[in-house]
DNA sequence: CACACGATGGCTATAATATAACATGCGACG
DNA sequence: CGTCGCATGTTATATTATAGCCATCGTGTG
Protein backbone atom coordinates (compact mmCIF):
# COMPACT_ATOMS: atom_id res chain seq x y z
CA UNK A 1 0.00 0.00 0.00
CA UNK A 2 2.93 2.26 0.34
CA UNK A 3 2.74 5.02 -2.76
CA UNK A 4 4.67 4.44 -6.09
CA UNK A 5 6.94 7.76 -5.37
CA UNK A 6 6.33 7.97 -1.82
CA UNK A 7 3.43 10.19 -2.42
CA UNK A 8 0.45 8.57 -4.11
CA UNK A 9 -2.02 7.63 -4.62
CA UNK A 10 -2.59 5.54 -1.75
CA UNK A 11 -6.07 6.15 -0.22
CA UNK A 12 -5.44 5.22 3.39
CA UNK A 13 -9.10 4.71 4.50
CA UNK A 14 -9.64 4.79 8.04
CA UNK A 15 -7.04 2.39 9.43
CA UNK A 16 -3.63 4.30 9.32
CA UNK A 17 -1.89 5.84 11.85
CA UNK A 18 -2.49 9.38 11.20
CA UNK A 19 -0.66 10.80 13.82
CA UNK A 20 2.90 9.61 12.28
CA UNK A 21 1.42 11.90 8.75
CA UNK A 22 1.05 14.75 10.76
CA UNK A 23 3.88 14.70 12.47
CA UNK A 24 6.15 13.82 9.60
CA UNK A 25 4.44 16.93 7.88
CA UNK A 26 5.10 19.35 10.61
CA UNK A 27 8.96 18.14 10.57
CA UNK A 28 9.36 18.93 6.99
CA UNK A 29 7.42 21.81 7.23
CA UNK A 30 10.17 22.86 9.87
CA UNK A 31 12.86 22.42 7.50
CA UNK A 32 11.62 23.62 4.68
CA UNK A 33 10.64 27.22 7.15
CA UNK A 34 14.30 26.80 8.35
CA UNK A 35 16.16 26.67 5.30
CA UNK A 36 14.23 29.74 3.53
CA UNK A 37 14.18 31.58 6.68
CA UNK A 38 10.68 31.79 6.60
CA UNK A 39 8.83 31.74 10.20
CA UNK A 40 6.48 28.88 10.86
CA UNK A 41 4.82 30.95 13.47
CA UNK A 42 2.44 29.23 16.35
CA UNK A 43 -0.45 30.41 14.33
CA UNK A 44 1.04 29.14 11.33
CA UNK A 45 2.22 26.13 12.48
CA UNK A 46 -1.63 25.84 14.01
CA UNK A 47 -3.35 25.97 10.67
CA UNK A 48 -1.08 23.43 9.29
CA UNK A 49 -1.69 21.20 11.74
CA UNK A 50 -5.51 21.98 11.39
CA UNK A 51 -4.78 21.39 7.20
CA UNK A 52 -3.55 18.27 8.16
CA UNK A 53 -6.18 16.31 10.47
CA UNK A 54 -6.99 14.74 7.64
CA UNK A 55 -6.29 13.56 3.82
CA UNK A 56 -9.20 15.34 2.99
CA UNK A 57 -9.39 18.77 2.02
CA UNK A 58 -10.44 21.71 4.32
CA UNK A 59 -12.39 24.54 3.69
CA UNK A 60 -10.48 27.89 5.48
CA UNK A 61 -14.65 28.42 7.28
CA UNK A 62 -14.15 25.20 9.10
CA UNK A 63 -9.78 25.95 9.73
CA UNK A 64 -11.81 29.59 11.02
CA UNK A 65 -14.28 27.58 13.25
CA UNK A 66 -11.62 25.73 14.75
CA UNK A 67 -9.09 28.11 15.37
CA UNK A 68 -11.17 30.28 17.85
CA UNK A 69 -14.24 28.91 18.49
CA UNK A 70 -15.66 31.43 21.32
CA UNK A 71 -15.68 35.67 21.36
CA UNK A 72 -11.99 35.78 20.69
CA UNK A 73 -12.75 34.37 18.02
CA UNK A 74 -10.09 34.20 14.79
CA UNK A 75 -11.01 36.34 11.56
CA UNK A 76 -10.95 35.26 7.86
CA UNK A 77 -8.09 37.34 7.39
CA UNK A 78 -6.32 35.54 10.20
CA UNK A 79 -6.72 32.27 8.06
CA UNK A 80 -6.20 33.52 4.90
CA UNK A 81 -3.13 34.72 5.41
CA UNK A 82 -2.04 32.37 7.20
CA UNK A 83 -3.13 29.91 3.92
CA UNK A 84 -1.45 31.77 1.77
CA UNK A 85 2.23 31.46 3.60
CA UNK A 86 1.80 27.98 3.40
CA UNK A 87 0.93 27.73 -0.40
CA UNK A 88 3.51 29.98 -0.64
CA UNK A 89 6.31 27.55 1.10
CA UNK A 90 4.52 24.75 -1.04
CA UNK A 91 3.13 23.20 2.56
CA UNK A 92 -0.44 23.29 1.16
CA UNK A 93 -2.35 22.83 -1.93
CA UNK A 94 -5.19 24.73 -2.62
CA UNK A 95 -7.73 22.75 -4.72
CA UNK A 96 -9.51 25.08 -6.50
CA UNK A 97 -12.49 22.99 -7.30
CA UNK A 98 -13.53 22.21 -4.15
CA UNK A 99 -12.52 25.94 -2.71
CA UNK A 100 -10.48 23.74 -0.09
CA UNK A 101 -6.75 22.78 1.10
CA UNK A 102 -4.84 20.01 1.47
CA UNK A 103 -1.41 19.23 2.95
CA UNK A 104 1.47 18.55 0.91
CA UNK A 105 3.40 15.48 1.61
CA UNK A 106 6.42 16.98 0.24
CA UNK A 107 6.69 20.64 -0.27
CA UNK A 108 10.60 20.12 -0.26
CA UNK A 109 10.39 19.65 -4.21
CA UNK A 110 8.89 22.20 -6.33
CA UNK A 111 6.97 19.46 -7.74
CA UNK A 112 3.72 19.66 -9.90
CA UNK A 113 1.46 18.25 -8.73
CA UNK A 114 -2.26 16.21 -9.38
CA UNK A 115 -4.57 15.37 -7.39
CA UNK A 116 -7.27 11.82 -7.09
CA UNK A 117 -10.08 13.49 -5.21
CA UNK A 118 -12.97 10.76 -3.96
CA UNK A 119 -16.42 11.85 -4.11
CA UNK A 120 -17.04 9.15 -0.95
CA UNK A 121 -14.84 9.45 1.82
CA UNK A 122 -13.57 13.22 0.49
CA UNK A 123 -9.43 12.29 0.54
CA UNK A 124 -7.56 13.54 -1.56
CA UNK A 125 -4.01 12.10 -2.52
CA UNK A 126 -1.53 13.70 -4.44
CA UNK A 127 0.12 12.28 -7.19
CA UNK A 128 3.23 13.73 -9.08
CA UNK A 129 2.74 11.81 -12.51
CA UNK A 130 5.38 12.19 -14.98
CA UNK A 131 3.41 11.09 -17.82
CA UNK A 132 0.75 13.48 -17.18
CA UNK A 133 3.07 15.98 -16.56
CA UNK A 134 4.47 15.00 -19.99
CA UNK A 135 1.69 15.44 -22.16
CA UNK A 136 0.19 18.56 -20.79
CA UNK A 137 4.04 20.07 -21.53
CA UNK A 138 4.33 18.52 -24.74
CA UNK A 139 0.61 20.04 -25.36
CA UNK A 140 1.12 23.18 -23.96
CA UNK A 141 4.47 23.47 -26.50
CA UNK A 142 2.78 22.47 -29.98
CA UNK A 143 0.04 25.42 -29.02
CA UNK A 144 2.83 28.01 -28.68
CA UNK A 145 1.41 28.15 -24.91
CA UNK A 146 3.56 29.70 -22.10
CA UNK A 147 2.93 27.33 -19.22
CA UNK A 148 2.47 28.72 -15.59
CA UNK A 149 0.46 26.98 -13.08
CA UNK A 150 -1.15 23.43 -13.63
CA UNK A 151 -4.01 22.51 -12.20
CA UNK A 152 -5.48 18.92 -12.43
CA UNK A 153 -8.36 17.95 -9.86
CA UNK A 154 -9.41 13.99 -10.83
CA UNK A 155 -12.73 13.77 -9.49
CA UNK A 156 -13.98 10.39 -8.70
CA UNK A 157 -14.16 7.14 -6.31
CA UNK A 158 -11.33 5.62 -4.45
CA UNK A 159 -10.82 1.70 -4.56
CA UNK A 160 -11.76 1.86 -1.08
CA UNK A 161 -15.04 3.44 -1.69
CA UNK A 162 -15.21 1.39 -4.30
CA UNK A 163 -15.26 -1.61 -2.69
CA UNK A 164 -17.90 -0.59 -0.24
CA UNK A 165 -20.42 -0.30 -3.03
CA UNK A 166 -20.78 -3.36 -4.95
CA UNK A 167 -23.38 -1.64 -6.34
CA UNK A 168 -23.23 1.93 -7.53
CA UNK B 1 -1.87 25.66 -36.35
CA UNK B 2 -5.06 24.42 -36.48
CA UNK B 3 -5.49 22.19 -33.84
CA UNK B 4 -5.50 18.60 -33.82
CA UNK B 5 -9.11 17.74 -33.39
CA UNK B 6 -10.69 21.24 -34.07
CA UNK B 7 -11.36 22.73 -31.50
CA UNK B 8 -8.16 24.55 -29.70
CA UNK B 9 -5.55 25.37 -28.98
CA UNK B 10 -5.67 28.49 -31.46
CA UNK B 11 -5.91 31.47 -29.66
CA UNK B 12 -7.91 34.29 -31.97
CA UNK B 13 -6.49 37.64 -30.74
CA UNK B 14 -8.21 39.93 -31.29
CA UNK B 15 -8.48 39.90 -35.13
CA UNK B 16 -11.36 37.78 -35.69
CA UNK B 17 -15.14 37.68 -36.73
CA UNK B 18 -16.23 36.70 -33.69
CA UNK B 19 -20.20 37.31 -34.82
CA UNK B 20 -19.20 34.36 -36.40
CA UNK B 21 -18.15 32.18 -33.35
CA UNK B 22 -21.13 33.05 -31.71
CA UNK B 23 -23.84 32.19 -34.51
CA UNK B 24 -22.52 28.79 -34.90
CA UNK B 25 -22.03 28.60 -31.27
CA UNK B 26 -26.33 29.45 -31.07
CA UNK B 27 -26.78 27.34 -33.93
CA UNK B 28 -25.03 24.12 -32.05
CA UNK B 29 -26.58 24.63 -29.19
CA UNK B 30 -30.19 24.83 -30.82
CA UNK B 31 -29.19 22.04 -32.44
CA UNK B 32 -28.33 20.33 -29.29
CA UNK B 33 -31.25 21.05 -27.73
CA UNK B 34 -33.72 20.35 -30.09
CA UNK B 35 -32.51 16.83 -30.14
CA UNK B 36 -32.80 16.29 -26.70
CA UNK B 37 -36.00 17.69 -26.18
CA UNK B 38 -34.28 20.66 -24.17
CA UNK B 39 -35.86 24.06 -23.77
CA UNK B 40 -32.85 26.63 -24.98
CA UNK B 41 -35.25 29.72 -23.75
CA UNK B 42 -34.92 33.22 -24.66
CA UNK B 43 -33.29 33.60 -20.88
CA UNK B 44 -30.99 30.59 -21.42
CA UNK B 45 -30.45 32.27 -25.09
CA UNK B 46 -29.28 34.96 -23.74
CA UNK B 47 -27.25 33.82 -21.16
CA UNK B 48 -25.25 31.99 -23.37
CA UNK B 49 -24.88 34.79 -25.95
CA UNK B 50 -23.60 36.94 -23.14
CA UNK B 51 -20.50 34.07 -22.33
CA UNK B 52 -19.92 33.75 -25.95
CA UNK B 53 -19.41 37.64 -25.98
CA UNK B 54 -15.82 36.92 -25.77
CA UNK B 55 -13.62 34.06 -25.85
CA UNK B 56 -12.84 34.61 -21.75
CA UNK B 57 -13.70 33.03 -18.94
CA UNK B 58 -17.08 35.24 -18.05
CA UNK B 59 -18.40 35.54 -14.06
CA UNK B 60 -21.58 34.97 -13.13
CA UNK B 61 -22.36 38.20 -11.83
CA UNK B 62 -21.07 39.69 -14.97
CA UNK B 63 -23.60 38.09 -16.57
CA UNK B 64 -25.55 39.32 -13.84
CA UNK B 65 -24.71 42.63 -14.47
CA UNK B 66 -24.96 42.27 -18.35
CA UNK B 67 -28.73 40.85 -18.08
CA UNK B 68 -30.88 43.51 -16.01
CA UNK B 69 -29.09 46.93 -15.56
CA UNK B 70 -32.04 48.78 -14.34
CA UNK B 71 -34.60 48.63 -11.81
CA UNK B 72 -36.16 45.24 -12.92
CA UNK B 73 -32.57 43.83 -12.11
CA UNK B 74 -32.18 39.71 -13.01
CA UNK B 75 -31.11 38.14 -9.27
CA UNK B 76 -28.24 35.70 -8.92
CA UNK B 77 -30.98 32.72 -8.81
CA UNK B 78 -31.92 33.22 -12.27
CA UNK B 79 -28.42 33.40 -13.96
CA UNK B 80 -27.06 30.52 -11.87
CA UNK B 81 -30.04 28.35 -13.12
CA UNK B 82 -29.68 29.34 -16.79
CA UNK B 83 -25.47 28.47 -16.36
CA UNK B 84 -26.98 25.04 -14.64
CA UNK B 85 -28.56 24.25 -17.27
CA UNK B 86 -26.47 24.99 -20.05
CA UNK B 87 -23.72 23.25 -18.23
CA UNK B 88 -25.67 20.06 -17.84
CA UNK B 89 -26.65 20.09 -21.92
CA UNK B 90 -22.42 20.98 -22.26
CA UNK B 91 -22.56 24.52 -24.00
CA UNK B 92 -20.64 25.91 -21.69
CA UNK B 93 -17.46 24.51 -18.98
CA UNK B 94 -17.41 25.95 -15.61
CA UNK B 95 -13.77 27.64 -14.87
CA UNK B 96 -12.80 26.32 -11.20
CA UNK B 97 -9.77 28.10 -11.24
CA UNK B 98 -11.25 31.21 -12.22
CA UNK B 99 -15.16 31.46 -11.18
CA UNK B 100 -15.88 31.47 -14.47
CA UNK B 101 -17.86 30.11 -17.45
CA UNK B 102 -16.67 30.05 -20.97
CA UNK B 103 -18.42 28.70 -23.97
CA UNK B 104 -18.08 24.99 -25.34
CA UNK B 105 -17.42 24.97 -29.06
CA UNK B 106 -18.32 21.15 -29.61
CA UNK B 107 -21.25 20.60 -27.45
CA UNK B 108 -22.67 18.05 -29.37
CA UNK B 109 -19.72 15.25 -27.99
CA UNK B 110 -19.33 14.67 -24.64
CA UNK B 111 -15.37 15.57 -24.84
CA UNK B 112 -13.29 15.67 -22.28
CA UNK B 113 -11.62 18.60 -22.02
CA UNK B 114 -8.60 20.91 -21.07
CA UNK B 115 -8.05 24.64 -21.19
CA UNK B 116 -5.44 26.75 -21.65
CA UNK B 117 -6.04 29.98 -20.20
CA UNK B 118 -3.78 32.83 -20.83
CA UNK B 119 -3.40 35.41 -17.80
CA UNK B 120 -2.25 38.30 -20.15
CA UNK B 121 -5.45 38.77 -22.61
CA UNK B 122 -7.52 36.24 -20.44
CA UNK B 123 -8.37 34.29 -23.37
CA UNK B 124 -9.46 30.26 -22.77
CA UNK B 125 -8.54 27.88 -25.33
CA UNK B 126 -10.36 24.52 -25.01
CA UNK B 127 -8.36 21.48 -26.13
CA UNK B 128 -9.14 18.07 -26.29
CA UNK B 129 -5.83 16.38 -26.28
CA UNK B 130 -5.75 12.79 -26.51
CA UNK B 131 -2.37 12.44 -25.01
CA UNK B 132 -3.27 14.08 -21.68
CA UNK B 133 -6.63 11.74 -21.61
CA UNK B 134 -4.59 9.08 -22.10
CA UNK B 135 -2.12 9.59 -19.45
CA UNK B 136 -4.86 10.41 -17.02
CA UNK B 137 -7.01 7.50 -17.38
CA UNK B 138 -4.25 5.47 -17.36
CA UNK B 139 -2.54 6.45 -14.13
CA UNK B 140 -6.40 6.86 -12.08
CA UNK B 141 -6.30 2.85 -13.55
CA UNK B 142 -2.89 2.21 -11.92
CA UNK B 143 -4.19 3.37 -8.65
CA UNK B 144 -7.38 1.87 -8.76
CA UNK B 145 -9.43 5.01 -8.80
CA UNK B 146 -12.76 5.10 -10.68
CA UNK B 147 -12.74 8.90 -12.53
CA UNK B 148 -15.86 10.81 -13.16
CA UNK B 149 -15.07 14.48 -13.46
CA UNK B 150 -11.62 15.46 -15.00
CA UNK B 151 -10.22 19.18 -14.15
CA UNK B 152 -7.62 20.31 -16.40
CA UNK B 153 -6.53 23.75 -16.41
CA UNK B 154 -3.59 25.42 -17.55
CA UNK B 155 -2.58 29.14 -16.87
CA UNK B 156 0.19 30.20 -19.01
CA UNK B 157 0.80 32.92 -21.31
CA UNK B 158 -0.22 33.18 -25.19
CA UNK B 159 1.54 32.93 -28.02
CA UNK B 160 0.07 36.62 -29.04
CA UNK B 161 0.72 37.91 -25.27
CA UNK B 162 4.33 36.19 -25.56
CA UNK B 163 5.22 38.13 -28.67
CA UNK B 164 4.13 41.02 -27.89
CA UNK B 165 5.59 40.48 -24.44
CA UNK B 166 9.50 40.45 -25.82
CA UNK B 167 10.85 41.11 -21.80
CA UNK B 168 8.59 39.65 -19.18
C1' DC C 1 -63.62 23.14 -19.54
C1' DA C 2 -61.35 22.22 -14.95
C1' DC C 3 -57.58 20.39 -13.08
C1' DA C 4 -53.06 18.58 -11.95
C1' DC C 5 -48.48 18.53 -13.16
C1' DG C 6 -43.85 19.77 -14.43
C1' DA C 7 -40.77 23.19 -16.05
C1' DT C 8 -39.39 27.88 -15.87
C1' DG C 9 -38.12 31.86 -13.78
C1' DG C 10 -39.05 35.88 -10.35
C1' DC C 11 -38.26 37.08 -5.54
C1' DT C 12 -36.42 37.37 -0.70
C1' DA C 13 -33.07 36.10 2.00
C1' DT C 14 -28.89 34.20 3.40
C1' DA C 15 -24.84 31.16 3.11
C1' DA C 16 -20.15 30.55 1.83
C1' DT C 17 -15.83 32.27 0.20
C1' DA C 18 -12.45 35.96 0.09
C1' DT C 19 -10.14 40.53 0.38
C1' DA C 20 -9.24 45.65 1.40
C1' DA C 21 -7.66 48.82 4.54
C1' DC C 22 -6.12 50.23 8.72
C1' DA C 23 -4.47 49.41 13.65
C1' DT C 24 -1.56 47.02 17.02
C1' DG C 25 2.19 44.44 18.97
C1' DC C 26 6.70 42.93 18.94
C1' DG C 27 11.35 41.74 17.97
C1' DA C 28 15.73 43.13 15.40
C1' DC C 29 19.00 46.35 14.75
C1' DG C 30 21.44 50.72 14.71
C1' DC D 1 15.66 54.74 22.56
C1' DG D 2 13.73 55.04 17.75
C1' DT D 3 12.17 52.97 13.85
C1' DC D 4 11.64 49.46 10.69
C1' DG D 5 9.55 45.29 9.10
C1' DC D 6 6.70 41.52 9.79
C1' DA D 7 2.90 39.11 11.88
C1' DT D 8 -1.39 39.51 13.59
C1' DG D 9 -5.80 41.71 15.00
C1' DT D 10 -9.93 44.32 13.57
C1' DT D 11 -13.59 46.27 10.87
C1' DA D 12 -15.90 46.30 6.98
C1' DT D 13 -17.12 44.80 2.62
C1' DA D 14 -16.69 42.34 -1.81
C1' DT D 15 -17.55 38.23 -4.36
C1' DT D 16 -19.63 33.86 -5.32
C1' DA D 17 -23.51 30.76 -4.68
C1' DT D 18 -27.75 28.54 -2.89
C1' DA D 19 -32.24 27.71 -0.21
C1' DG D 20 -36.93 28.11 -0.38
C1' DC D 21 -41.16 29.97 -1.77
C1' DC D 22 -44.37 31.59 -5.26
C1' DA D 23 -46.37 32.98 -9.94
C1' DT D 24 -46.81 31.75 -14.62
C1' DC D 25 -47.41 28.97 -18.44
C1' DG D 26 -47.92 25.03 -21.46
C1' DT D 27 -49.53 20.31 -21.66
C1' DG D 28 -51.93 16.28 -20.98
C1' DT D 29 -56.07 14.36 -19.02
C1' DG D 30 -60.50 13.44 -16.72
Amino acid sequence: MEPPGGIGPAFRGSGHAHGACVDDALARAEEVCRRRGARLTPLRRRVLTLVWRSHRAVKAYDILAALGGGRGAAKPPTVYRALDFLMGHGLIHRIDSLNAFVGCPRPERGHSAQFLICGGCGEVSEMDAAGIERAIIDRAADAGFALSRRIVELHGTCPQCTAAQPRA
